[in-house]
DNA sequence: TTGTACGCGTTATCAG
DNA sequence: CTGATAACGCGTACAA
């Protein structure tokens, strides 16, 4: 018995192409592709046809070589800084929602913080010469050249949430600022006196806006805010927490804290727990983010929630309209999506002193 | 008024390729490719030349035209009930991370538990002509074929966590049975007596293999559980603390509660602490998943580690041995990961009893 | 309304 | 070692 090493056992299964349906109705290639792309020359007959026998034999559009053919894929390129947390998961989400319905796969590349990769990224993306490419960018990214090819090949570049700062470019974003107004006002009208803040990397513009947000709540009040009640960081929970400490430690502690975001909230919570200072009674709290341990906390968290989903679809809807508007790489369009402050225990005064 | 560098429209800027490279240098494409595929046939000083150019003209290489011409892509397709949590996003996250390795790119698509949907993701991909298809079953999928088209072309599939029960499959999945065995048998040995079990839906496998664990355990300390100890729900916050007044008001309430959620026993936990029962000196808990949260409760919860990025991992590893593999349709391989139990204050009795 | 022929960028086969 | 040539599957001027 002769060994045999390739075995034809498994049928290779071939996929049937547009020659297999031509060739089955005696018709041209041409009338193939027109039946299937529904042009107008073409008769409603033959048309009728040839849907009939695509359905029968299952026919199932090579997407490669129409890619090849038009010189782009119907995929959507998007490079996050990394998709772990609730934030990106919820935007890609809504990308990816939003995609699909308009016809578009998503791929998805996380930059994991560096430029590095980022750069990277997007080599790949456009070596599969994907339709666009929405970007949230790494935190370490201040140059911007990598971007250029993405432009000068036509393809659609839309950026969200994080954006390069002061740079022309289409983008969807949210009203930041406008958050941390509202956070702050509210815990100013809770009856915080002394509201202090975390803030982030200045070099980010969500936490610059935050940051500005949290002082023109103040002035709006008639306060300012001393040097000392600032505090800043990476915003991780550690941060929080020693960020807490440092304030604590002041000869006047403050009695509210607005964060820009959850982690850092957290940390400051648990500090504060830990030393036995009341929460909202002595110190309020405020976060940015509406991650999911907000309503897990004791007490829960007041935080401003980021819309993900919304960002996601905006984020598409951007991208279509470019892919459509003839004069796409002029016109640089920016979306502020409206932020939604959750109020929860942890900025509640006196509803809590009654408990 | 600044000049204008970037006008996309103007120069659409053509992306180099090989037929260019073989232009400048007066040689044929046959060389150009041999060179950048690092064939044997070539030239050692032409070669170099060659890489030099393509170097200095920044050639991109066109994967549609390679994937065109090779009948598939360096595309790998995910299909995932949905990715917001923590799992999902961790699983890709690990299977991303291996494929960027491995030199290929990822497609997520949701299936948002419709056996319709995850059909037509199946579609999608098949179209893309990704390399490969990685999925995790939607919850109603009960029939399988429309996974036999991806077999018959011949293109590797691994099923991941959530599998076709019975079937011969590729899979990779976590060994519920030994985590749930691990975790009961933790709160035995921390002194509880008396442990019931949150179960989940039991014609979902991995509920199934937790409840059986739990059983073990028990019996293997020479203990049977009571009918009244084992109470079935979905697992989320509200039915966990459901479960647990339930608990509460039998005649002996359990001193140590395992759930085969996070969630649930977070929702446990909730009841306990509002009626002033204490955890886990009262109750232990332990649970199945590791949240971000178990980390952020207090006390913080103990629970079985999935190893989510670890199942990505091997799940792209599968992958490739696949590929690579000449019997790849006959050799159906599963493998098992071992899940990891991180021990927290919910459940250490004697440590924190002293305090 | 339909068919012919070519090109998208790459790789595989065969000749030299 | 190198080169010419033919595919891969589809879209589209151009001709009929």
């Amino acid at each position: 018995m002769p060994p045999r090493k390739n075995q034809p056992s498994a049928s290779p299964a071939p996929a049937v192409s547009m020659a297999d349906l031509a060739r089955e109705l005696g018709v041209s290639m041409t009338t193939i592709s027109r039946a299937l792309s529904d042009h107008h020359s073409i008769g409603a007959a033959t048309k009728q046809r040839v849907l009939k026998l695509a359905k029968k034999l299952n026919y199932q559009p090579n997407h490669l070589a129409a890619a090849l053919r038009k010189g782009q894929s119907r995929l959507l390129g998007v490079v996050v800084p990394y998709i772990e947390g609730k934030f990106f998961p919820s935007v890609i989400q809504g990308i990816e929602q939003a995609a699909s319905k308009a016809g578009f796969s998503v791929i998805v590349c996380q930059s994991h913080e560096d430029v590095q990769l980022e750069r990277r990224n997007v080599e790949t993306l456009l070596n599969a010469r994907v339709a666009g490419v929405l970007v949230s960018l790494a935190r370490n990214t201040r140059e911007f050249q990598h971007f250029d090819k993405v432009r000068s090949r036509g393809i659609p570049l839309v950026f969200f949430d994080r954006i390069p700062p002061g740079e022309l470019v289409n983008s969807v974003v949210l009203n930041d600022y406008q958050g941390a107004l509202q956070a702050t006002s509210h815990l100013l009208e809770q009856g915080c006196r002394r509201v202090a803040h975390l803030a982030g990397p200045q070099h980010l513009n969500i936490y610059q806006q935050r940051r500005q947000g949290y002082l023109d709540a103040l002035a709006a009040h008639g306060l300012s805010a001393p040097e000392e009640l600032v505090i800043y960081s990476d915003m991780a929970v550690e941060d929080g927490a020693q960020a807490m400490r440092q304030l604590l430690a002041l000869p006047t502690p403050p009695d509210g804290v607005f964060g820009a975001g959850d982690s850092g909230i957290l940390g400051a919570l648990q500090v504060l727990k830990r030393q036995g200072i009341r929460v909202p009674q002595d110190v309020a709290l405020a976060g940015f983010s509406n991650e999911g341990f907000t309503a897990i906390t004791e007490p829960q968290l007041t935080s401003v929630d980021q819309r993900c989903e919304e960002m996601g679809a905006a984020t598409v809807r951007l991208f279509l309209e470019l892919a459509t508007a003839p004069d796409a790489p002029f016109a640089q369009r920016q979306v502020v999506l409206q932020p939604e402050l959750f109020v929860r225990a942890s900025s509640l005064h006196q509803t809590l002193e009654r408990v």
